[in-house]
DNA sequence: TGCCAGGCCCTCTTTAGGGCCTT
C-alpha cells in the first residue's frame, strides 16, 4: 500500500468531562490540544468549558476543575467551533482514544458537525510495545518512560501534551527497535488492533515493505 | 427501589466473566 509522510502533522488531544458517558448526559468540561509538527509540539489549544449544569465533587476531586472556574467559561458550541478550526482535518491521538473520541463526536454532534475522525491511541500501542509496564496508566508510563511531567494530571492540556511526549517516545521505539526511518499514521493505526503475539512480525514486514517502497512525502494521503 | 459506559484483552473462553483504561 502507499503510506502517507511519517512527518505528516497530527493533533493530539484529551477532554475532562462531567462523568464516563455522552450517553448519559455527560459533557466535556476542558478541551487540551496541541499540534504535532517535525516531531515537536507546534501549537497548543486549551479551554474551559461551562457545561450547563453543576459538575458533581467526585469529578472536581478528579480534575481540580470546579464549578466556580467553569460558571465564567464559554459554552460548547463557542468552544467545539474554535477547536475544529484547531483541528482541521489533521489525524488524532488520545490515551485510550475511544472515550475522547466518543466525547469529541458528541460535542460536535451538538453543533451539527458529524463526519469520521481518524484516531490512533497511546494506551494500544502502549500495551503491544511496553507489554511489561505495571499498568498503562497515562500517568505510570510518563514516569517509567522518564518522560518530562508538564503540569498537572487530569488537566486538559497538561494530559495532551504528555500523551504527545508518549506518542513520539512510542514512535521513536520502534524506529530505533525496527530499523524504520519514521513511522507513518496508518502504520500506528494498524498497529492498535495488530494481536499480541504478533506485533514484532508485523513491524518487521511492515519496515522491510517501507524500504522497497517509501513513503510518498510530495502530499497528503488525508 | 434499583438502575446507572464501553471497548480492549486475558483466561479457569467462545452458550462468559472480569480487570484495565478513560472522567
Amino acid at each position: 500500500m502507499n503510506y502517507s509522510d511519517p512527518n505528516e502533522p497530527i493533533v493530539v488531544l484529551d477532554f475532562e468531562t462531567s462523568g464516563m458517558s455522552p450517553l448519559q448526559g455527560d459533557r466535556a468540561i476542558e478541551i487540551g490540544a496541541v499540534l504535532i509538527r517535525d516531531q515537536q509540539i507546534a501549537d497548543r489549544f486549551q479551554s474551559l468549558i461551562n457545561p450547563g449544569f453543576l459538575i458533581t465533587r467526585e469529578i472536581e476531586m478528579v480534575t481540580g476543575i470546579n464549578n466556580s472556574m467553569l460558571s465564567d467559561a464559554p459554552d460548547a458550541a463557542t468552544v467545539m467551533t474554535d477547536l475544529s478550526r484547531f483541528i482541521g482535518s489533521y489525524p488524532l491521538v488520545a490515551h485510550n482514544a475511544s472515550f475522547d473520541q466518543k466525547f469529541l463526536e458528541s460535542e460536535f454532534s451538538f453543533i451539527g458537525k458529524t463526519r469520521p475522525y481518524n484516531f490512533g491511541c497511546t494506551l494500544l500501542l502502549s500495551r503491544r510495545i511496553y507489554p511489561d509496564m505495571p499498568n498503562h496508566k497515562l500517568e505510570t508510563l510518563i514516569r517509567m518512560k522518564a518522560l518530562p511531567v508538564n503540569g498537572k494530571f487530569h488537566r486538559a492540556l497538561a494530559d495532551a501534551e504528555m500523551t504527545a511526549a508518549l506518542w513520539l517516545k512510542i514512535i521513536a521505539d520502534i524506529a530505533t527497535e525496527y530499523n524504520f526511518d519514521g513511522v507513518p499514521f496508518e502504520v500506528l493505526k494498524k498497529l492498535c488492533k495488530v494481536p499480541h503475539e504478533k506485533v514484532g512480525e508485523f513491524l518487521k514486514e511492515t519496515a522491510e515493505e517501507l524500504r522497497s517502497a517509501p513513503p510518498d512525502t510530495t502530499g497528503s494521503l488525508f
